[in-house]
DNA sequence: TTCCAGGGGTAGA
DNA sequence: TCTACCCATGGA
């Protein structure tokens, strides 16, 4: 018996609910799913107690003054209480809705134009509910164009995700557990991630064995340059993977620096000329430990305001 | 066919 | 710390 219910989530204010969604590509990767035309976000959800349960998430009553976050949940069987408490809890992680940006907006409300339009609610960037998925899809960010990417990822959620009972067509993301169990040839010819794939594997292998508690990291009150050894010492993590992951769990104050960096400090900034990294990095030394966020929106703002640069329409 | 992408690992200096 | 070289994959 398919079970439908409505949850409510209170953001805090203020809060833009397509600017947190389409914050970067990752609404665009399986197992989530952008839907244009009712502008929600599909996700499908494996929770502790075994149950798969289809998320569809929204923002409600955009007239109010009071943003309010809507998901509702399509289970096979009654949801019991901890259940409905843990799919709140992951909703509000992905969205970040703990997160505390005044700082950052007191900054950015002091500069004027354009910063100032951060302070209507953008700079939560979307994330998974687990650390793994957001460090497998890093990795699969890398030294790939964008297409390549969501191919990746798409392969490896619909070949060893969990379907979801009522519509097999969907799947969860993949456990470290279920990617470690399978043999390594049939992995890498599934995914096809090329070099990846080795990284991935051996990174799920470690988690399954208990070696590596990869989640305690997101939660770690260690300081930033601690954290980034630790993001370093994956395989397949290097310096902009470990920036983006850094970002991924509140820690702004390391630039991804990758070919779309480059190119825009190169047209921005430079005058056409290819600076070194540490030159361009300099543009956002002011901005203390909210650098990664100055330079997101401010490449978000330099191509087109809305799309992420070189990627297909994501938000 | 060639280039290269939201780079990283490794060896050697 | 820096550089050179190699690394699968697939779109342009």
């Amino acid at each position: 018996m398919i079970n439908e219910i409505q949850l409510q989530l209170t953001p805090p204010v203020p809060f833009s609910f397509s600017g947190t969604v389409g914050s970067h590509g990752w609404v665009d990767l399986l197992p989530n799913a952008w839907d244009a035309e009712t502008k929600s976000m599909r996700r499908v959800e494996k929770l502790s107690s075994g149950k798969v349960v289809k998320l569809i998430i929204f923002e409600e009553c955009k007239e109010e003054v009071t943003p309010v976050i809507g998901v509702n949940v399509e289970s096979q069987g009654i949801l019991l209480e901890h259940e409905i408490t843990e799919i709140r809890t992951r909703v509000s992680d992905m969205l970040r809705l703990d997160e505390d940006l005044s700082e950052f907006y007191s900054l950015c409300a002091r500069r004027g134009a354009p910063w100032d339009k951060i302070t209507k609610g953008l700079g939560r960037m979307l994330r998974a509910p687990t650390f793994f998925e957001d460090v497998v899809k890093t990795i699969c960010t890398t030294n790939v164009q964008w297409g390549g990417t969501k191919g990746m990822v798409k392969r490896l959620v619909e070949v060893y995700g969990e379907p979801y009972p009522n519509d097999e067509t969907m799947h969860t993301f993949p456990s470290p557990e279920i990617i470690a169990t399978a043999p390594f040839d049939d992995f890498h010819g599934y995914v096809r991630m090329g070099y990846r794939s080795d990284y991935v594997h051996l990174l799920s292998k470690r988690i399954a064995s208990g070696e590596l508690d990869l989640e305690s990291i997101k939660t770690s009150s260690l300081p930033t340059s601690e954290l980034k050894k630790q993001l370093l010492s994956i395989k397949g993590v290097g310096n902009y993977a470990a920036a983006n992951l850094l970002m991924l769990i509140g820690r702004y104050d390391e630039l991804a620096i990758d070919s779309i960096f480059r190119t825009y400090m190169r047209e921005r900034y430079f005058k056409g000329v290819l600076p070194s990294d540490k030159e361009a990095a300099l543009i956002y030394d002011d901005w203390g430990k909210w650098k990664y966020l100055a330079y997101w929106f401010e490449i978000w703002e330099y191509y087109n305001n809305q799309s992420p640069p070189q990627s297909e329409q994501s938000s």
